[in-house]
RNA sequence: CGGGACGUAGCGCAGCUUGGUAGCGCGCAGCGUUCGGGACGCUGAGGUCGCGGGUUCAAAUCCCGCCGUCCCGACCA
């Protein structure tokens, strides 16, 4: 390729919309441009790079033998109606009207295509197992779609699906794509983590998630100072600490404390640590009021809660329920609270006494609060999310928090789906069965701007070159010295002709634009051709990610740029 | 959905407070010079000032409504 020919005109400055650095720099370096609030144009750079991860992911899915197919993207909303999901989705799905008044949606998933087709191809367990996947675009409704491809309405996506005769052949089938997933990410040059997380609405057992860190991340992941421990921060629990020696009992009083209605507030005014709050959030689980105490410096995990209730949502109180239950916000505790409401503490409220809790009724609190004497407790669970510092499980080190972005998530479903949409198989007597399935997401598009904000610098884009759109740019930094022009042609033919993705910029630009171009894309490999060397004999190889160059004989140009492209990450 | 900001040429922005001929930089076109880290000079093209309504002799500028985009929050494979 020739970039005089290449469709892709970079930005000298940075869009306004962009804010996130793969944003930003995926726009600057031509890779995509925007057409509406999370739904992008993939530019011919973008779209290489898309293609490479594609090809990687799809060498390892048939390598473990899933067999590719195409599923449509406009659905039929009966099949989801059966599973539940044409409500539970929401507003998330995008659900049009057709020319007969019928609703299809766009799709977001597919396992309500997915196992109704099975169950007409495959309705014997001797047909067992099989593993479709696809590589497909999907739509999702975001709330508020963000950071370019990091969070679009519109993204590409490979999703597999397994159907298996039993639990234990789902699980090794499971395990199967779980080493997959390991082998594809490994070979994007990617760097990540692995961790068992919360199943969400897709919902199921056990699933994986794999997460690049990345400071834009939203998905927050607990990690041990010592190596030892990995864990989603929605499902991450600690050491708890040695239980603080409780004071005696303190006489238990009203304080009054006009206006102060958070944590904050209230520990400012009596002049006690936040810790020795007691702080009384309310739940509505399917019906259930829960009372849930946490110390006043920590914050109720909510996953943790709906696990316990589940499958019932749960949901913070809203003002009806606030005074439906006489409880007045901002000023609750958990003395006198009725047996219709549930009270789960926290493990961390075993340990102290002496709280100050708040005393239902406006503007005042009660100090000197203590179980038991002052109020119940029905259940211990570990209900806090954990902060920076916490104790490890395992061996009692530091806990330290970081952000990621998922790039993939595998999940064990079972008959979750295949029991409602009625995809049976019959067993050895006869019997039908509803198939035991797991899915398995890996977030091609997101793939390209987790890369991205893994590896830039100052400069641009510092692809591996797994995923660089080209792999070599011969940079021809001269325009009229016509045998600087012939050896440029003649390493970029030498180059293609070993396989290497190279492309020339051959543009009639000045030597500093290409250069700055050739950063900001980030092709792994440069090669710059130009009259000063070429009179010397020589040519200058620059690797991208490290910054080290080197001047290679001409005669020795295309083994030097192999070599140096050999070298790179 | 709640809070905030922004919308003026392909891109980045000024002008709006205090209404009166629509500007700057980059990019683009032509000519010349230059030619290894976003070159220089001259000339030129390009804008219903997001859309609709209102106030006014006069609206990019003031008022009302709508649309769009981004950020924070809530939510989320």
């Amino acid at each position: 390729m020739r970039l005089s020919h290449l469709f892709a005109r970079t930005l000298r400055e940075d869009p306004a919309e962009a804010d996130a650095a793969s944003h930003r720099l995926l726009m600057r370096a031509a890779f995509i441009r925007q057409v509406m609030a999370g739904v992008y144009t993939t530019l011919p750079l973008g779209l290489r790079t898309v293609r490479k991860i594609e090809a990687i992911v799809r060498e390892e899915m048939d390598a473990c033998g899933a067999q590719e197919l195409r599923m449509p993207i406009l659905l039929p909303s009966d099949p989801w109606k059966a599973t539940g999901r044409w409500e539970a989705y929401g507003d998330e799905m995008f659900k049009l009207t057709d020319r007969h008044g019928r609703e299809v949606g766009l799709g977001p998933t597919q396992e309500e295509v997915v196992a109704p087709l099975v169950a007409g191809e495959l309705p014997s367990y001797r047909d067992l197992p099989v593993n479709l996947y696809q590589i497909e675009w999907k739509y999702r409704d975001e709330r508020r779609p963000r950071y370019g491809l990091l969070r679009g309405r519109e993204f590409l996506m490979k999703d597999a699906y397994s159907f298996d005769v039993d639990e234990d052949a789902m699980r090794r089938s499971y395990d199967v794509m779980l080493q997959a997933y390991h082998r594809v990410f490994a070979r994007c040059g990617l760097d990540y983590l692995v961790v068992e997380a919360d199943p969400g609405s897709i919902g199921g057992d056990v699933n994986h998630e794999f997460m690049a860190p990345a400071e834009i991340g939203e998905d927050l992941y607990v990690t041990c100072e010592n190596g030892d421990y990995l864990a989603d921060l929605e499902a991450a629990s600690q050491h708890l600490p040695e239980a603080a020696s409780v004071d005696e009992p303190a006489k238990s009083e009203d304080v009054a404390t006009p206006g102060a209605t958070s944590v904050a507030a209230v520990a400012r005014l009596l002049e006690v640590p936040e810790s020795q709050i007691l702080k009384t959030m309310l739940f509505d689980a399917g019906g259930q009021a829960v009372a849930v105490l946490v110390p006043g410096d920590r914050e109720v995990n909510e996953k943790k809660l709906a696990r316990l209730y589940s499958p019932s949502q749960v949901r913070a109180f809203d003002e009806d329920a606030f005074e439906a239950h006489g409880l007045v916000r901002g000023f609750v505790g958990p003395q006198g609270l009725g047996q219709e409401i549930a009270i789960l503490a926290d493990r961390l409220v075993s340990g102290a006494g002496n709280w100050v809790a708040g005393a239902n009724r406006p503007d005042h609190h009660t100090v000197g609060v203590n179980v038991t004497r002052d109020f119940r407790v029905d259940r211990y669970e570990d209900l806090v999310q954990i902060s920076e510092g916490d104790r490890c499980p395992n061996d009692g080190g530091a806990l330290r928090i970081g952000s990621s972005i998922v790039v993939g998530h595998i999940y064990q479903l079972g008959t979750l789906y295949s029991e409602p949409l009625k995809a049976t198989f019959a067993d050895e007597d006869g019997i039908e069965h509803p198939y035991q399935m797991a899915c398995y997401g890996i977030g091609i598009s997101r793939i390209v701007a987790a890369a991205a904000e893994q590896f830039h610098d100052d400069d641009g884009l510092t692809w591996p070159k797994a995923l660089a759109p080209f792999e070599v740019c011969v940079v021809l930094a001269t325009r009229d010295h016509e045998p600087s022009v012939a050896q440029a042609e003649a390493i970029y033919e030498g180059l293609s002709e070993r396989g290497v993705e190279v492309v020339l910029d051959d543009r009639a630009e000045s030597a500093g634009v290409k250069f700055k171009d050739a950063d900001l894309i980030g092709y792994p490999v440069q090669v710059v051709v130009g009259k000063r060397g070429i009179e010397a004999g020589t040519i200058d190889v620059k690797a991208r990610r490290s910054g080290e160059r080197t001047t290679a004989p001409l005669a020795a140009a295309v083994d030097a740029a192999s070599r140096a492209l050999q070298a790179a990450p």
